[in-house]
DNA sequence: CCTATATATGGTCATTTGGCCATATAGCCA
DNA sequence: TGGCTATATGGCCAAATGACCATATATAGG
């Protein structure tokens, strides 16, 4: 079968890389239910301030969120509910992956 | 509502890293429709041997594929088929970053 | 304009990642 | 055993990532 050109792969990768962190996938998972303010992220993640915004311009320059200011706040949202299907139908190999890491340590 | 403990993000983290390179994405589309023996994948990503038989241990890492070895070779085959449907349902999410990355570069 | 609050960005540093070369390991065959 | 092929691993280095602190920017209110 023919592949896809290599800029498709790479346009998927800028959107796994912005995912590949917990702190990422814990704001995504907060963003799939409502809109969010840095704020809120900031003390759910529990990081710096800063680091947190930063977090956010990747997830956004993923194109996975969106933000709208109000006032003096910017809130976030996500622009797609594909991650939650994803990771449901990812349980097995998730759950797999947790025994064999929990064995790895203890 | 209530967040999943750290070690469900980092589980998680732990597969959307794997995912994150064009050439183990490369990879990964080859292997969901068959198995793929490792120096078919060396010449399908073009890189060193030793570079994808790198990104297959990533990818065996994270859950993502299995490996079976028949004589002197080994082959990979996928372990779950999520990701095909999952990069379908961002496909508007890619071709929006597509076209700002052409953009960009242009 | 000045202050206060919310968010973003520059600087720096330690860690991780990804590439290749060289080499080790594993299985087949003589 | 020895040689041949397929795959994996150690070593090394350049580049990317992620954290924090300090500081810049933006908006609201006095």
């Amino acid at each position: 079968m023919k592949r896809k050109p290599a800029h498709y792969y790479e346009a998927r990768a800028r959107i796994a890389r912005a995912m590949a962190h917990p702190s990422r996938l814990l704001i995504l998972d907060a963003l799939q239910e409502r809109e969010h303010c840095v704020c809120e992220l900031t003390e759910l993640v529990g990081a710096d301030q800063s680091t947190v915004s930063r977090h956010l311009a990747v997830l956004k320059g993923a194109g996975l969120v969106q933000d709208r200011r109000e006032g003096v706040m910017v809130f976030y949202r996500a622009r797609c509910a594909c991650l939650s299907s994803f990771w449901n139908c990812l349980e097995n190999v998730l759950k797999e992956n947790l025994k064999s890491h929990a064995a790895a340590l203890g």
